[in-house]
DNA sequence: GGGCTTGTCGCATTCGAAGTCAATATGGCT
DNA sequence: AGCCATATTGACTTCGAATGCGACAAGCCC
C-alpha cells in the first residue's frame, strides 16, 4: 500500500512556524487582531498595537505571505521571463526589475525559457502559482501572445512591441536610434554599409535592421548587405567574414544589431583581418551594455534607459494588477546616443 | 442560492479561477478526487483520472500552487539572494540556478541586495514568502549568518565558505586555482608581482589574494604589492596607476581577483601606458567570464566549472528541503586553468 | 456464498491570515 | 448623567487544495 518513495511525515518535522494564533494566545488577544496589527491603517489602539508587537517580536513570528496571499487573492509576485540566451542585456534588466519591483514590495519570480515551444508549460507554470503579472523579456511569436491573452493575467512586454497589437509594452525606440546612427555614419562620409542582424525571429533586431535600412535608402545608399547573426559574440566576428565574402571586400561601416556583436566584429577587424578600427572601419552596435565602454572597444552604440525603462515596466504592470481594466498601452523610449572611438563620426582627414 | 457572480463558463470577464470545485462539480465528483488527480502516484482510477483530466481541461483548471502549499507546507520556491553589484559573473550564476532548479520543479525567488545592511529586512522577507531554502550567493558578514542560521531555513552559500563554520556550501577551490596561476607564471620567469583584490570583505577576494601570495612566498618571490579594487572594470584600471605609484614602476606580472578587474587592468596597460601585453606585462584574472574570452583580452584566467557548481547547489539544497537534518557540507570544485594570451606563460625569448 | 483483502471514493478537516459583522468600549457633547 | 457617534475587539467564515478516515465495491480464496 504505501509505496516506500518518501513518507510525508517521516521526515518532515520542520519546527512549527509561529503563527498568528500564537501570538495571539501569548498575547491574550485574539487572532484577528494580530492580523489587523500587521495590516497597516487597520482600527487598532496603540495598546493593542503594542503588545502584539511585543508578543510577535518575542516569538518571532513573521506572517505568512502564503497565507496571505490565499485570501487576499494576491500574491505579491510578478513573473519576470527572460529568454534562456543572455546576451549579457537581459541579466542586468533581471536585476533591475527586481530592485524596482522590490521597492514596491513585490518579489520576482523567475522564468526562464529555453526553448521556446515550452511557452504553453511555462504559462501554466505561472499560471498555478499564482503571481500578480508577468513582466515578459523574450522572444515570442504572434501565437503565443495570443495564449497568454488568453489567459486574463497581466502582463509586459519588455523591448517588444508588435505594431499591429494592442499589448502592454516598454520599448526603446530602436527605429530611431539607429536613424542617428545611420546620420551620423553618412554625415561623416561612409558610403558603404553593411549590417549583421540579429536572429530574423526576434522582433528587436527586425526594428533595427529596418530602421537602419531605410534610413539609408532615404539617404540613397546603395546596396547594403544584410548577414544574420545570433546577438552572441562569435556571430558577430564570423558576420564580418561573411559580409567579406559576399561583398568580396569590406565596407565601410558595419551596423550591428547589438554591442556583443559589434564587439565580435570589431575584434574580427582587428584581429582577423589586422584592419584599423574606425580609420578603416567603422562599427557601431545597440544597447549600451557595460563592456561597450571598455576601453579596447569603446563602441559608438545607443544605450537604452535601462532604469527608466524598468522603472516603466513596473509601475504599468502594477498599475494593471490594480486595475484589470486599463487598456494597453506602449510606452516608448529614446535612447542616448554614445559616440564611441569605434566609428569615424567626422569627415576623414585628407589622405596622407 | 449558489452564490453564482459570474458564469465561468461565459467566456473572459472579472474571471473567477476555477477551482478544483469547479472541476469536481463539472465532472460530478468530489473535490478530494480532483485533488488525487493531480497528484503522482494517488489511489484513482483510470476512469475517474480521465474523466477529471478532461473537466480540468475543457474549463482550463490548473492547480492553484500558493493553496496547495499552505496545506503541504511547501512553496516549490527557493530564494536566490545575490548582491546587487552584478559583477557579470552573477547574473549568469542566476540563470543557471533557474535552469537547474526548475527542472526539478522548483521555482527561483528573486533577491537582490542592495547595501549589505539590509540583510535582516531581506531575511524576513524570504521567511514571510515560505521559500523551502535559499542560496546565497551574495558577500555577508559572519553575524549575518549567524542571522540566518537562527531562522532554522536551509541555506547554501555559492562561493562562500567560512574556514571555521560548519554550513553548506559549494565553492570553487579559488586557493588551488591562484596557485596554479602563479606557478606558471613564475615557470614562466616572471619576478615581480603586484596583486588587485576584491574588497576586504569580500571571502572570495581574501582566498584568492590569501592563496596567491602564499604560493608566491613558498616560491621565494620578493615583496608583492597588493592593492585593492572593487571588482569593477575601473577599479581593475586605477589599480595598475595605484601599482605604478607605489612601486615606482610597473611589476612583470598583475594577479587580479576577478577577470572584470584584470580586464580593466589590461585595457589601462594598454591604452593608458601603451605597453605591450603580454610581452611587457602579464595580467590573469578568475572566474572565466564571457568577456574574458574575447579576442581583445583573450585573458589568461581560472574557470570556474559554473554548471557544475550551480547543479551541486541546487541538489544540496534540496537535499536539505526533504531532510533538514542533513549534516553541513561543503563541496569544492576546481577550476579549469585557461591559457590565454594575456600572460607570458613561457620563459622570453631573448632579448632583441 | 461467506469472509477477506485491495482498491477507490467522498466527507470532513486542515493549513494561516484576512475580512465581516456584531458586540463592546470609548469619547464627546449637552 | 445620559445619549449618540465612533473606535476597538472577538467570533466566525473564507480562500483552495491535500489528506486521514471510513464507506463501499470489486475481486479473491476456500
Amino acid at each position: 500500500m504505501t509505496d516506500k518513495p518518501t513518507d510525508p511525515e517521516t521526515s518532515s518535522h520542520p519546527r512549527r512556524r509561529v503563527t498568528s494564533y500564537d501570538v495571539a494566545r501569548h498575547a491574550g488577544v485574539s487572532q484577528s487582531a494580530v492580523s489587523r496589527c500587521f495590516k497597516p491603517g487597520a482600527s487598532v489602539s496603540k495598546k493593542m498595537r503594542a503588545r502584539v508587537m511585543k508578543s510577535a517580536k518575542e516569538l518571532g513570528y513573521q506572517p505568512n505571505a502564503i497565507a496571505r496571499s490565499l485570501i487576499t487573492r494576491r500574491s505579491n509576485m510578478v513573473a519576470v521571463v527572460i529568454s534562456q540566451q543572455t546576451t549579457l542585456y537581459y541579466p542586468e534588466i533581471l536585476v533591475e526589475l527586481s530592485q524596482r519591483l522590490s521597492e514596491r514590495g513585490v518579489r520576482v519570480l523567475l522564468f526562464t525559457l529555453e526553448h521556446e515551444s515550452d511557452i504553453d508549460v511555462l504559462l501554466d507554470q505561472v499560471l498555478q502559482y499564482q503571481v500578480d503579472g508577468m513582466i515578459i523579456a523574450a522572444r515570442l511569436s504572434g501565437t503565443q501572445i495570443d495564449a497568454i491573452e488568453g489567459r486574463g493575467l497581466p502582463f509586459v512586454f519588455y523591448n517588444r512591441s508588435f505594431r499591429d497589437r494592442q499589448i502592454n509594452a516598454v520599448c526603446c525606440d530602436q527605429t530611431e536610434g539607429e536613424r542617428w546612427l545611420v546620420n551620423r555614419l553618412v554625415e561623416a562620409g561612409h558610403s558603404s554599409f553593411a549590417i549583421i542582424s540579429g536572429p530574423e525571429d526576434s522582433a528587436v533586431s527586425v526594428e533595427r535592421t529596418q530602421g537602419a535600412l531605410e534610413r539609408l535608402r532615404e539617404l540613397d545608399v546603395g546596396e547594403v548587405v544584410v548577414v544574420e547573426g545570433d546577438y552572441g559574440y562569435a556571430s558577430g566576428a564570423s558576420g564580418l567574414h561573411r559580409i567579406r565574402e559576399r561583398l568580396g571586400r569590406l565596407p565601410e561601416a558595419v551596423i550591428c544589431a547589438n554591442d556583443v556583436m559589434a564587439i565580435g566584429c570589431l575584434d574580427a577587424a582587428r584581429h582577423d583581418f589586422g584592419i584599423e578600427v574606425p580609420a578603416q572601419l567603422s562599427v557601431v552596435g545597440f544597447d549600451g551594455v557595460g563592456p561597450a565602454r571598455w576601453s579596447s572597444y569603446d563602441l559608438t552604440t545607443v544605450r537604452q534607459p535601462v532604469r527608466r525603462m524598468t522603472e516603466a515596466a513596473v509601475s504599468m504592470i502594477l498599475e494593471r494588477v490594480e486595475d484589470p481594466g486599463l487598456r494597453p498601452e506602449k510606452r516608448f523610449f529614446s535612447g542616448i546616443m554614445i559616440e564611441g572611438g569605434s566609428a569615424r563620426l567626422s569627415p576623414p582627414k585628407e589622405r596622407a
